[in-house]
DNA sequence: CGTGGAGTTGAGTTTGGTCAATATGCGTGG
DNA sequence: CCACGCATATTGACCAAACTCAACTCCACG
């Protein structure tokens, strides 16, 4: 769990030893918090942004119908509600989707360290633009993808993000979530996730139970998945100079 | 047209005044792009970002069987592709869906104006923030609301940005596109927006001809939509401090 | 054991997609 | 000014994907 703090730290590009030694030293304790408790609710006004050391987050917006959409999905080693440094009012909630582990750094913290260090600034923004990179791809996913596809499309990018950041390898990792979570991620029904899982599972691809999840055929799911990395590597190999 | 460049500094907010001239100052000339030409392909590395003045703009991105889905749309008075500036490559292309006019400002020189000035980084930093937030609401309406539903939150949003620069009121504006763009912004098919337009044309919400769109009856436009503006108007009415 | 939450499955319905025909509107060349 | 041709819009008929409802299974946990 300090591995990830470190790798959080890491991977801020651009960012010198001393910039990352000076955002360290902001990082409050680390807080536990339950599964399916709320970290920030929808329109609340954080004052805090959160780094993810375990377990998962999910940005979820309620439908008045009683629907939920979850609009974003954040591993650990996340940051995760950067965004609400620059954005005052919360537009979606932040909810625990298993036990979860965070830090919390102050946002006045945030502004001072930002205003000194602009190689840092730079760093979190530019964490915040790769979350919106992955947003449109979660977009195209529901705009143009049958079912199946996107949950391929969705543990294939779980794969990549978790193998970043050391909980993913040799094709599994953990995903302690329900199928009704996955429903609300990727626009389907709880019932047509588990056909589609069903699907996916008879053509060999992969398997999810036990809450670990297992990619059988790494090719031919990212083939069905039209599944391109580019939008995440970027947070491991592109550099700002 | 002049305006619109003024009215895109104006809302840099947190921009001191010295910042907003020595912005204005990098901004280059204006230069037009005709419909259906693109402004950036995908996987090109663009050195300069771009304010768009006049027309509208698409981030596209093309799947294999040849569908299209539209992750974001761009008024004149945005920074078209602001996060191409942290993201080398770029993971989707910009097309003008009608003649646009936008003028250049290179990487180089936002790279160095940033650093000097956090302030203005800070800024635009959060205009990023918001195409973020602008994207996850594009993202629940894709994943859970239905089609008629999906575009009248699409010209509930263009009214209130097309507004906030001057280019709509009295519940009206240009909206010169094709039914297909409508359809791969909001992700169904050109036969069902057109068949969703009539609905909503039907029951007295809005129409679209010509190029213009009028919107009857805002009331119950916004409440099928379940349009709440709190994401846009971050756009003009929160500060930093 | 028994209870509750999650997963699985079937039956029937709904929404939206596809294909194809027709209509409309506008710009160009005669 | 008109006829033509192209692009877009509109509509109908049919099809497919996904949804809802409801039953039933499978575990983990007390």
């Amino acid at each position: 769990m300090h591995d990830l703090m470190a790798i959080t730290l890491e991977r801020l590009d651009g960012a010198s030893v001393d910039d990352r030694a000076a955002l360290a030293a902001l990082i409050g304790d680390a807080r536990v918090v339950f599964e399916g408790r709320v970290l920030l609710e929808e329109g609340s006004r954080p004052h805090v942004s959160m780094i993810l050391l375990k377990g998962f987050v999910a940005r979820a917006s309620i439908l008045n119908e009683g629907g939920r959409q979850i609009s974003g999905l954040n591993v650990p080693g996340d940051f995760v509600d950067l965004h609400s440094l620059l954005l005052k009012k919360m537009d979606h909630s932040l909810v625990a989707l298993t036990d979860v582990v965070v830090a919390a750094v102050s946002h006045a913290d945030l502004r001072r360290i930002c205003e000194a260090r602009p190689q840092l600034m730079r760093a979190l923004w530019r964490e915040t633009v790769i979350d919106g990179a992955i947003n449109r791809e979660w977009l195209l996913a529901l705009g143009r993808r049958p079912a199946a596809e996107r949950l391929a499309h969705l543990f294939c990018e779980l794969y990549v993000r978790l193998k970043a950041v050391g909980l993913a390898g040799d094709y599994r990792f953990d995903l302690p979530l329900t199928q009704s979570d996955a429903a609300d991620m990727v626009g389907i029904s709880t019932v047509h996730v588990n056909r589609s899982l069903k699907t996916l599972r008879q053509e060999g691809l992969l398997e999810w139970k036990g809450g670990e999840a297992m990619i059988h055929d790494w090719r031919n799911l990212a083939r069905i998945a039209q599944f391109d990395p580019t939008y995440l590597q970027a947070r491991l190999t592109t550099s700002w100079a």
